[in-house]
DNA sequence: GGTGCCTACTTTCTTTTGGAGAGTATAAGG
DNA sequence: CCTTATACTCTCCAAAAGAAAGTAGGCACC
C-alpha cells in the first residue's frame, strides 16, 4: 500500500497523456460539491430512498439529486432499485466501487474537520488586509 | 493517526451541527475541479507563475484561474507572491496548510488512476442500457 | 517617437449551469 | 371527490463559467 503510493507518486515515470486527460476529466466529475455530499451520506447511512437523501444533504435541490445520482449511477458508484409499488419507492446505495471512492475521500473530511480553524483564521487575516 | 481515524469516522459521536455545516461548507469550497487541478500542479511543480499554471491546468480561462487562486489564497492554501518588476511576476506556491490538502486529496489521485477502467466500463453498460 | 512586446490580470459579452417552485402519475384511504 | 404520499420532471429566472478583447507600464527596436 505505502509501496504502491510510492510507485504512483514519487516517481516520474511518463505518463501516457491520454490517462492523464481521462483521469483528469474523471476527478473534474466526481470532485464535486453534490456527489461528494451524496456519497458522504450513503456512507454514513447504507440504503437511503430519494427523499431521505434530499432531507440528509442540507441545500440539495431535486434537480441537482436527481442530476448527481444519475451521474454516480452511470459511473458505477450507485446502485438504483426501484420497488414498482405506488407511491413510488427507490433505494440507492453504494456499490464497491462507490465505497473505495468515499474511503479516498476520507482524508478530505478529516483534514476539513481538523483544518477548519486554520483556514477560517486564514480567511480573517485576508479580509482585514483587504 | 490510524487511531485518530477510528475516533473520527467510525464512532457516533454527537457533532456539533454547527461544526458540521462549517465542513460542509468548506468541503463544498474545497471540493472543487479547479481547486484540484491548481492544488496538483502545485505539488508538483514547486513555485509556478500565472502563466505557468495557466498552461499547466488544461482548459481553465483566465478568469477562473485568478478566481481560483485568489480563493485558494483567501483560504491560506497557496501564497502569491508579487515582484514589482515589468513585465510583471508573480510566484505562486502552497503554504503547509495547502501541501496537506493536496496529501489529502493523494487517495483521490490514486483512486481514479486505479478505477479509470471500472468507471469507463460502468459507463458503456449503463450507455447501451439506455 | 511610434510600434509592439511582455505579463498578469480586468472587463464585457455570451453560454451554460444551478436553484425555486409548480406540475405529473398512480393508488389507497376518508 | 379530495387529499396524501413519492420520485421525479418541467419551466423560468438568476448565478456562474467560458471566450475574447482591453489595460498598465516600462522596455526594445526601427
Amino acid at each position: 500500500m505505502l509501496a504502491t503510493e510510492k510507485i504512483a507518486y514519487d516517481s516520474n515515470l511518463p505518463v501516457d497523456p491520454r490517462v492523464e486527460a481521462l483521469v483528469t476529466e474523471l476527478i473534474g466529475r466526481v470532485a464535486d460539491k453534490w456527489t461528494l455530499l451524496v456519497l458522504e451520506e450513503l456512507e454514513d447511512h447504507g440504503v437511503l430512498r430519494f427523499t431521505e437523501l434530499a432531507r440528509g444533504v442540507a441545500g440539495i435541490s431535486q434537480k441537482m439529486l436527481t442530476q448527481t445520482l444519475r451521474a454516480m449511477e452511470r459511473d458505477g458508484l450507485v446502485e438504483r432499485t426501484v420497488h414498482p409499488v405506488v407511491p413510488p419507492k427507490v433505494e440507492y446505495r453504494l456499490t464497491p466501487l462507490g465505497h473505495s471512492l468515499g474511503e479516498a475521500f476520507c482524508g478530505v473530511w478529516h483534514w476539513a474537520g481538523e483544518n477548519l480553524d486554520r483556514v477560517e483564521a486564514a480567511r480573517r487575516t485576508f479580509d482585514e488586509r483587504g
